[in-house]
DNA sequence: TTAGGGTTAACT
DNA sequence: AGTTAACCCTAA
């Protein structure tokens, strides 16, 4: 009845994520309590924490809501296992190398939703940024929130490029998952993706490199050519010098066809 | 206390 | 309609 729904402020969103930063995700209690964001976080609950945080690594992470997954398909008769996850990500780079240049950061213009790929250099600031402390921070802690950042930004940025292409992420295996314990929270979702991000940006390297080694040897193969010509023109030329020095009358026909 | 599933208000 | 985010409940 009092409380319609209360919204979180970036203010509140920003001392969360510092308090993630310091004391770790799942110590909500200990976020809440902490004398730096309990002025700001005075009205949230840990718990109301914790589903805040899960709210922005889902929403971040891109891959839809967490009741998306439910439902693993009454079908799936087995036979077809489902194209493998690294077989498709074998595709993915080429999107990904795509997005790597470093030009867009501010570029999207229409929508701040989608995730725009950040360089290192741009995450630095970002985190320097958000940190915002007066003299600077520390390279772990920079490191730190990056990583943080990583989880449910970038990783999201290369991971839905990667998975796009896929309709059904299969996340369920078989239907061992309620079982399993492996499945905890962010070490489910983050491990994956950041292999996944990882493999993609290998390939896309060496596609990069290999792209170059590739212009290089066409632009060799191009002066060696110039080279080739050129000798050959000089042969020609000071042939035909030595033939008109000494009288010979010759025309264009005859040496555009090399006929004399 | 926390993780995770579930419910509901507030959106598009 | 469907989606998202805040809130609630409960087992461990």
């Amino acid at each position: 009845m009092g409380a319609p729904k209360q919204k979180w402020t970036s203010e509140e969103e920003e001392a969360l994520r510092r308090g993630v930063l310091k004391h770790g995700a799942g110590k909500w209690r200990t976020i809440q309590k902490d004398p730096e964001f309990s002025p700001v976080l005075s009205s949230r609950s840990n718990i109301d924490l914790k589903d805040k945080w899960r709210n922005l690594s889902f929403s971040a992470s891109g891959l839809g809501s967490r009741d998306k997954l439910r439902v693993p398909r009454p079908k799936a008769p087995s036979s077809s296992p489902s194209p493998s996850p690294q077989l498709l990500l074998l595709s993915a780079p080429n999107n990904v190398a795509e997005a790597s240049p470093p030009e867009d950061c501010e570029k999207s213009p229409q929508d701040d939703k989608t995730p725009s790929p950040k360089l290192y250099s741009s995450m630095i600031l970002e985190a320097l940024d958000e940190l915002k402390e007066p003299n600077g921070s520390e390279v772990a802690t920079i490191c730190n929130f990056i990583e943080i950042d990583k989880s449910y930004k970038l990783t999201d940025s290369y991971a839905k490029r990667a998975l796009a292409p896929m309709k059904d992420p299969s996340l369920k295996k078989k239907d061992s998952a309620k079982s399993s314990k492996a499945a905890k929270g962010l070490g489910q979702l983050s491990p994956a993706l950041d292999a996944a991000e990882a493999a993609a940006m290998k390939v896309a390297d060496a596609e990069a490199k290999s792209h170059l080694a590739n212009e290089h040897m066409m632009e060799v193969e191009r002066i060696g050519k110039m080279a080739e010509e050129t000798e050959s023109l000089l042969e020609l030329a000071s042939e035909l010098y030595e033939r008109c020095s000494r009288g010979e009358a010759l025309t264009i026909l005859q040496v555009a066809h090399r006929e004399f």
